[in-house]
DNA sequence: ATTATGACCCGAT
DNA sequence: AATCGGGCCATAA
């Protein structure tokens, strides 16, 4: 509890399963501060576990990518993304689909 | 302890 | 509907 914010956001992350997508604003409201999406951004920019973080598997709350500092950047996230089964409408992920369910999902 | 930066979000125009 | 600006949180130096 008294640990940053950025354990939290890494191990959510990892929950979040394959050909599925959650915001940032998700992200820091189920760490705890639904504010601190800026924050989440740059834990994942940051991202210390890249392997086994998926890191690109975290959009904007538009359903649009917001940036990427692996690869060639946005333009990989979104191949990664479309690859793992995610459809990208006009440069954006269908969030009625794709977005994780983190209770629906256990 | 303060300052500066950052992969964001929301409201207003 | 699209665009612009401001605000909020946390981390690092």
């Amino acid at each position: 509890m008294n640990e940053t914010f950025f354990p939290k956001v890494y191990k959510l992350s990892k929950k979040i399963p394959p050909g599925k997508v959650a915001t940032y604003s998700q992200i820091a409201k189920l760490a705890g501060n639904p504010r601190a999406a800026r924050a989440v951004g740059i834990a994942m920019k940051r991202n210390p576990d890249i392997k086994n973080i998926p890191c690109h598997r975290i959009i904007a709350s538009d359903g649009s990518l917001c940036g990427y500092s692996a690869g060639k950047g946005v333009a990989a996230k979104q191949k990664l993304l479309n690859k793992e089964g995610v459809a990208f409408v006009n440069g954006k992920v269908d969030l009625t689909v794709y977005q994780w369910h983190p209770k629906e999902g256990r």
